[in-house]
DNA sequence: TTCCGACATGTACCAAAGGGCAATAGTGAG
DNA sequence: CTCACTATTGCCCTTTGGTACATGTCGGAA
């Protein structure tokens, strides 16, 4: 699939095309909407045409159909970056970059991870340890109390699995699955099997 | 390059064999210091056997090789998730992430991104840009062809409540509750409250 | 050997979830 | 005004989920 770079731009940046010589260009949001695309599809935005809310709509729009949108900045900053990361984006960079950087930034984004560059990221985590450290987490107390076999079912459970899809995993009966959540849920002090996904997950619950 | 997992396991996970057939293990982090390696190679590092402290020495001995890490945690948490990032893993996942997972956080890791499950990226940038604030729920694809009042169900079920605590909520009567449910389920091709819950926290459902 | 915990299952039973059918109502577009 | 959509709810039925009570195996600790 030839990569797509939404730009109004003419004359595009020739390191683009260094990076990926099959490139394609489509002036507006609009138009590559209403062109052939799917879901997991990745697309470069160069944002320079927007101001920072017109930007943030665009990829929010792109984002609500699974789009994988990389921001291309002239001007980047952190907070610029943290709005577009905010509102969807999972690859932000300079416009700038060396046709390298480019390709690293297509390939994480498209391997389902996110991009930006290494001090913002640092920056983020630090940002974020200082708020959280405060405040304790609750921590899925007892977690540990569970069997290896009550171990396994609740992380089925936390991937949504239902009791015949977690038996047949295990290959026990749905019975013996029940029993395990039976025991889960005492122990852990849960009421149902809801409220264990989310636990699993590290999520608040109720 | 053979992917290398730091486990003192003798047995390894089975997954880990599905995503990486010729994976090589290698018990210890002394062990593959001491091993060949050269800067801007990945591996992963199982924490299992180590206390939180004892993680974020090891990764930043390996970090400081410029060795790209990817944790591999058995209980993640939010907070573990950070102290291992900002010590300077690149990747962190669970450890019985599905084979296809793995491969994705390899890919975008060996890119030279980074790799985290969305949840926690998104909660990183809310948290660095202080929108956090309690319920920030913005929602992921397919949620704006629900209405409102669907919008409103989806979020209670999100929070692990049942249907009398949302009829309650929402001052309806529990088979409404089940009507918005129904439509829901049939808007995103959910079977059930469960994969909904995580679909709401923007979690891979099975 | 005996006792205990983890694991596995069966039969029942009750509660919760989910959905088909149908009726009533409000609202906004055409 | 009519049509489409949303919201609400009742009746009733099926499927799942969750518990209670019991039984049986197996391996390790006392």
């Amino acid at each position: 699939m030839k990569p797509v770079f939404i730009t109004p731009s003419a004359q595009p940046s020739a390191r683009w095309y260094q990076a990926f010589p099959d490139l394609q260009i489509i002036p507006t949001v609009k138009a590559y909407l209403t062109r052939v695309h799917r879901p997991g599809d990745g697309c470069w935005l160069d944002i320079s045409p927007f101001d920072n809310d017109q930007a943030q709509s665009a990829i929010v729009a792109l984002a609500a159909e699974d789009i994988r949108v990389m921001v291309l900045s002239y001007l980047p900053s952190e907070a610029e970056a943290y709005g577009m990361l905010s509102s969807g984006a999972r690859g932000y960079c300079h416009a700038q970059a060396p046709p390298s950087q480019l390709q690293e930034v297509a390939t994480a984004v498209m391997a389902g991870g996110y991009w930006m560059p290494p001090i913002l990221l640092q920056r983020l985590v630090s940002a974020a340890i200082r708020i959280d450290s405060g405040p304790p987490i609750a921590i899925p107390q007892g977690f540990e109390s569970l069997t290896e076999r009550e171990h396994q079912v609740a992380l089925e459970v936390g991937r949504g699995a239902n009791n015949r899809e977690i038996a047949t995993t295990l290959a026990v009966s749905e019975r013996t699955v029940k029993a395990h959540l039976t025991s889960i849920f005492d122990k852990l002090s849960l009421r149902d099997r809801v409220q264990l996904a989310l636990l699993v997950n590290r999520l608040p619950v109720h």
